[in-house]
DNA sequence: GTCTATAGCTCGATAGAC
DNA sequence: GTCTATCGAGCTATAGAC
């Protein structure tokens, strides 16, 4: 069953990725979900309610779909190529509004909102993801600097997309992406120790999606 | 000389970075200048011309920054490693408000703002002369391509440094952009600098192209 | 060139009828 | 639970005195 509320939720999830927290007014959200101004304050109490009630939303569709990455996945490997591609599948999307967790990180670290801890949390969430897919590697110490690097990477893509709309860009760094996990793989099966990828002059796109 | 208009001019260019567009407003600036609201329509007939007289300002500047890097350089390389260094040198600017480039061009994307297009020429710049550092190395063909890529990665750390703010993780990233500058290197060429970029464990990988 | 005063609008938030 | 009406604050922009 869908309440009003989450049908106000959910507006406010998509308008705020697409215009901004602080650009979307009650009176977009209220025609969104056609209803009146005066009748958000059954539901919430302040618009920063609403931000809250959109942080915890995309939290829990965040670990869902990180969830099924995973049981979709049959390596670690899989699991970051799924990220990865995550750039393609969002595209439109993302050269139009941008990334929805970095655009929102950004704008709340931004106005020194206090839900910006909330937002980061949905950050935290792919970090932590990426990080254990690293660790099943057996990249165990650099894990954490793995899965930084290539949440920057991912945010860097989705950045200039938005600004300069160029698809060729997004694919061109995907596929570059790709390769760079690729060289991310323990050489020998169950590299114990060796803490660090090896650099090579990789073979690019050796991954076939499964 | 520096006249009220030039006095506006460089306060909105600072509030713009630290705020945001669309967040500042006149009331703000007038403080800033010391000087009346209604003093600002003497000078300009709409925030939207302050905005473009901004863009402009930053276009001068970047194009004086841009060519004393490039006279201060003796190599391309060195080039590349001067804008490289700019994430440390701005570091607590970037962690607290972000890179003004990226930002302002994000910004004026999702509003579908007019002024965008100002804002991508400063971008532009820097792709521009990127491209042409990575001409000077022999990467002809795959310049432009390099450049959007060393943009990207530039603007992925900006990104996630201003929403967790990790020191660590700045430096880190910074590294690893020397190192595949290095490894961007025509080979048999020695750069200048002491940045002597040290290989370490987390690269990403030129791919193959070249 | 700079000021004060204010129009006209939108915002977030409240009060109270139904 | 949903509505209408409205408040006060903040915004961009204008008018006109000095």
């Amino acid at each position: 069953m869908t309440t009003t509320r989450d049908h106000i939720v959910q507006a406010a999830d998509t308008l705020f990725h697409e215009q901004g927290f602080e650009h979307t007014s009650f009176a977009t959200i209220a025609e969104a979900v056609q209803i009146s101004r005066g009748n958000f304050y059954y539901h919430f109490k302040s618009k920063d309610e609403i931000l809250d009630a959109v942080i915890a939303a995309r939290l829990e569709r965040t670990r869902a779909m990180l969830a099924q990455w995973e049981a979709d996945s049959a390596t670690p490997q899989d699991c970051l190529y799924a990220f990865i591609e995550m750039l393609v599948r969002n595209q439109t999307s993302i050269m139009r509004h941008g990334c929805p967790v970095g655009t929102l990180c950004n704008e709340l670290a931004r106005l020194g909102h206090e839900a910006q801890e909330g937002a980061n949390a949905i950050l935290d969430l792919f970090r932590e993801w990426l990080r254990e897919q690293f660790v099943r590697m057996g990249h165990g110490k650099n894990a954490d600097a793995l899965a930084m690097h290539l949440l920057a990477r991912s945010q860097g893509v989705a950045t200039l997309a938005l600004a300069l709309r160029d698809r060729a860009f997004v694919l061109r760094e995907v596929d570059q992406m790709r390769a760079w996990v690729a060289s991310c793989a323990p050489a020998g099966a169950t590299a114990t120790a060796a803490a660090a990828p090896r650099r090579r002059a990789l073979s690019s796109s050796s991954k076939g999606r499964k």
